[in-house]
Parts: C-alpha cells; structure tokens; sequence
DNA sequence: GTGCGCTTCAAACGTATGTTTCAAACAGAC
DNA sequence: GTCTGTTTGAAACATACGTTTGAAGCGCAC
C-alpha cells in the first residue's frame, strides 16, 4: 500500500471487502479497521455508508466509461457508417473492461464481482445511483447490440441481452473462486482475459442461436443443428 | 392462505421475503409479523435464522431433486445407453422445474430467485448446507453435460457450464422484475415456461458454440459463422 | 507563537438485530 | 376435571450496527 491518504485506504479496504462478502455483510468497522483508520473517518469523508459504496463504484467505473465511449468511438468511426458486428461490440466491451489502468493486481476482478452484486443485492440506492450517473454508455451498448443484431424481435433480443448479463456478472462475481476450483481440480492457471477470451464466444453464440423454439411436448427429442 | 399452521405461515413469509430482498436484509421481524406469529416461534420451531434458511431451501429442493433424478432416469432409459443430448438434458432439467407442484400462483419464480440469491450471496453456511444435501444430483447434471458435450475440452466445458449457470440463475433471479420491465416497455406478458424456452436455445447454442478464440489483436474483425 | 481550518480520535448514542426466558394458553390422554 | 407435554406470548437480553459528538491533534499562514 502506497498510498497513505485516508480516502483512498478506506475506498481499497471497502471495496475489497465488499467484493469478498457484500454490501450489508460487511460493516464499517470492518471496513475501518482493514484500512487502519477510525470509524468515523468514513461518515466524515463519504457522509454515509451507501455514499462510501457510490464512492466505491464511481472511482472505477468514471475512467471505465470513458474509456469505453472512445472505444466505442473508434469501433464506429473504424466501420464507417456500418454498423458493428456482434463480436466486434462485445469484443470493445470487454477490450475496455480488461484494458484498465489496473490499481493491484486483483484489479479488475474485483470490480467485476462488485458489478455482478450490484445487480444482484437488491441494493435500491445503488441501482439509482448507477442508472444515473452511467446510462449514456449503458444506453449506447444497448443500441449497438440492437444494431448488431437485427434478425432478432425485440422480445428475443431482450432476454437474449438478459442471459448475456447474466452469464457475465455471475462468472466475474464469482470468478476468483472459480479460478481457485479449476486451479485444484485441473492445474490450470486462468487469467481474467482468458475467461472474457471464453465468455465472448458463449455470449456470441447464444446471442445468434436460432429462433426460441416453443415448449416440446415431454419426451420429444429435440436436437441442435 | 390455506393452511394456519404455524411453521408453514412461517417458510411461506420467509420464502417470499428472502425471495424479495435477500437473506441478511430480511430480519425475523419482518417474517414473524408477515406471517403473524411470535418472533419467537422461529426460534422454537427451526432453531436458528440460519436453519430457518435452510428449511426455505429444503422444503422446494428435496422433492425437487427428487423429480429431477426421476427424470434423470427416464430420460437414459429412453436413450438406451447412449447418453443424451445437450438439449435433452437441458429439457430434463427445466422441465422437472416448471413441472413441480407449486404452492402459489408465484410458485417457481420465487424459488428460482432464491437459487440465484444462494448462488451470490456469499452466506458460507447456505453453499455448505446445499453442497452436502444435493451433491447427488448436481453431480449426475454435471456428468449428463460432460457426455453430451464430449468435443469440449475440460477447461472449455467447466467455464462455459459456469456461464449457463450464470445466466439462469440471474435470470430467474430477478424474472419478476425483468418481466414487469418488459410488460411496461413492449406490453408482452411473459410466463416463467416462456422464459424457460428461450434460455435453453441460449444456453444449448454458447455450450456448442466454436472453439474459444485467443484474444484478438486489438482492430482485427472478428465475425461470427 | 498564535489562531484557524481540516482531520483524527475515543466515546457515546439510538436503533435494530438474533436469541433467550418464563409464564400463560392449549390440546389430548386418562 | 386434572395432569402433561407442546406451543404461544410478551418481554427482556446481549450484541452489532450506522451515525453523531466534542475534544484533541495537526499543518500552515500571519
């Protein structure tokens, strides 16, 4: 730990614990006492626990979505006109997601598991607070998957984009200890590139299967080209 | 509400609450006063929050895994040794979900956000607690996906059985509010079965998707067959 | 050195939580 | 009706939480 500002050693503290247990399971003494401060630095500083998680988010995700937008920028200008393909959209996504100055060496990982608890604690300030602050590039992928996947009804485009969100926020959420598992069980050393390396192609997939088919009846014997 | 018995008022309110907004933000308050009993009633009849917990999990999952392994059974009968396909399997599954006797019009839907929540939330006990009493079946699912995906290499399989997991559980996770954001956005109802047949599709085309690329240089074209 | 913001600190506050207690109410057997 | 084991009830318990307080410490201009 380089640094020995107040701010900054709650913020590492908060969102390492945050990653590891969740927002209501972690305590500000918790929090206080990994960063080597006193308590009530935290109201001080943030004003209020739920502005230390906004704090938290807003420190990573402002770069990241500048950062995006110019990837976005550079994806557009490069197809001049066309619209961006499928992989091309997740690829810059993910480019931008794993191309991030990086503040130690758990980095991203973390982030990406606060991302998937984001949406999934029920956390209704954060929700706000995120939809706020962060939804011209949210809205802006949103287009571009749309543009990217014109084939689609809005219906199955939809929940399409839901199963992509999904299978993203759970992998990183989790992916530490995913790494750990597959370590033991296999002997394989996984980076987090070599997990978006994986998941874009799943996403891409599964994005373009063919039309949902409806409910078989029991027993039937569906197969896939 | 039919019955007035206490212990079932009792997992019927939790069941919805924990549903609603997760485990620690639901106090035995909040569940004793839903179901109009004495706060300490919990305590009497389960013991703890925690097993109170599990009994919420128990009472779906053990009838559950019950009907899975029968399904499980039929469905290698009917394949007469050779083993099923990745769709049939994926059928079998969610099948057996939507079959199953439902207590209230919610029925699945809430379960399935529970599932999704024991997933996330990293509560130690609840992982611990479903590991040891439904290892059973979940290992059964997971050799089933390994027959049926012979092509994928061990690595490939495990992360991308991850992604399916991923998606379904968020998904379902927070259907309720996903399908209430698509009646108001395109007016379309949507059933938890409807849901249920478009993630399969997904989730069978991202498993047989092509071999996983490298990380593309950054500018290349990457497209999709 | 004195005075003035800003920051830190120990302590306390009020509230909410899970759990325990023990008396009252109840149900069924005899 | 009386006894007995089980279930309910109101109240209290101990603990943990987020937040607030007010004094102490600090750096720096003057």
């Amino acid at each position: 730990m380089a640094q020995s500002d107040t701010v900054d050693r709650i913020l590492d503290a908060a969102e390492e614990l945050f990653a590891d247990r969740g927002f209501s399971e972690t305590s500000l003494r918790m929090i206080t006492s990994k960063a080597k401060v006193n308590l009530a630095a935290v109201n001080y500083h943030f004003g209020s626990k739920n502005a230390l998680i906004h704090a938290v988010f807003a420190r990573f995700l402002t770069p990241f979505s500048a950062t995006l937008e110019n990837a976005f920028d550079e994806l557009e200008e490069r197809c001049d006109g066309k619209p961006p393909t499928l992989n091309q959209t997740l690829w810059a996504l993910t480019e931008s997601a794993v191309r991030m100055p990086q503040r130690n060496e758990k980095g991203i990982s973390i982030f990406m598991r606060l991302l998937g608890l984001a949406y999934t604690q029920s956390q209704g300030h954060l929700r706000k607070f995120l939809e706020q602050e962060y939804s011209e590039p949210f809205s802006r992928f949103m287009r571009l998957l749309k543009e990217a996947t014109p084939q689609l009804s809005s219906v199955d485009r939809y929940w399409r984009i839901q199963f992509m969100l999904g299978a993203t926020a759970f992998t990183m959420s989790s992916s530490d200890a995913l790494r750990d598992i597959l370590q033991n069980k296999l002997g394989v050393e996984t980076t987090i590139q070599e997990i978006a390396a994986r998941l874009v192609p799943f996403l891409a997939a599964g994005m373009q299967a063919e039309d949902a088919m409806l409910i078989p009846p029991a027993g039937s014997k569906v197969s896939v080209a």
